[in-house]
DNA sequence: TCTACTATTGCAACACGGTATCAATAAGAC
DNA sequence: GTCTTATTGATACCGTGTTGCAATAGTAGA
């Protein structure tokens, strides 16, 4: 059951069109997989959730889709700190980072934006003179619940 | 040709002793390695170094005092933002926390320290209510000599 | 120094994320 | 519709990291 080709087209797929990339179907259904995502995806989430819209769709397009997102800068990889096993997460590329904080505990992944970081961040291009791509800011630690929970 | 049994202790040696860990040869083999290691090295790297040292150390035994050295938070993974394939590095912890600069076109790591980076994770502890147990900040970017020289 | 206990090792097989190759297919320009 | 060529699916492959198990070797205690 593909995707309707009437959808509106989200900004992902405007972005790659905008860019001249051939708009596959495959890449259709990959792409509105990462834009209506709930939670950071893996490659292998990203692929069965894939699969239910296309069952065909082969384990390497979503990888090739998924390094063509990254070169183009849409999309962000994370590592959340490797808490199972050595798979990367993904997620769209915000207007403004923000800093991952994985409980070492439950899992629970917390957001968090900060005028610090983006004054770091400018400190680093001054004082570094180092022109930057892409920063990624993970912390592990334990949770609020956690912390303060009986058995911790 | 194992390492002299009379050698000075490393720091890194000393502090598994203290915590009652068993001091094999092949562990002292591989803490020398790491303590002597002049840049971040990844694992088939420490391996490779430890066995000329010791020709029979087996891969598994690098992970595993690798796993040991990490539960103990004395030294820190990075992933120095995949530059080549999924391999980790791996550094002394060290008595300040440092952000890892990762040139996208030469591939040099910088170490940058910042007091805005401590206050932010100050900040993070505070207003998240999040107990820091480890934190990685990682960049990837143009260096100056890159930005700068003629072809980039 | 000897003994006994058990943590640790080497080995080999495995798990898994990700990549490469290549013929077949299908976007998209004309 | 036709043509060009980027993209796909299939498959084999690579490297990192883990696991199970019998053999080995630290270490504590006598």
């Amino acid at each position: 059951m593909p995707l309707p080709q009437t959808e509106a087209p989200g900004r992902l797929q405007a972005e790659l069109m905008s860019r001249g990339l051939r708009m596959t179907h495959q890449r259709r259904t990959i792409l509105s997989v990462v834009e209506t995502a709930k939670q950071h995806l893996d490659a292998s989430q990203i692929l069965r959730k894939a699969r239910r819209i296309d069952p065909q769709i082969d384990r390497g397009t979503v990888y090739r889709t998924i390094n063509l997102l990254k070169r183009h800068g849409l999309i962000d990889e994370l590592d959340l700190m490797h808490m199972q096993g050595e798979k990367h997460y993904y997620e769209r590329r915000p207007q403004r980072d923000h800093i991952h904080m994985a409980c070492l505990r439950c899992g629970k992944i917390l957001e968090f934006e900060s005028d610090l970081f983006d004054r770091l961040k400018g400190q680093i291009q001054r004082d570094c003179q180092f022109h930057i791509v892409v920063t990624r800011l993970e912390v592990g630690g334990y949770c609020n619940q956690c912390r303060t929970s009986p058995s911790a």
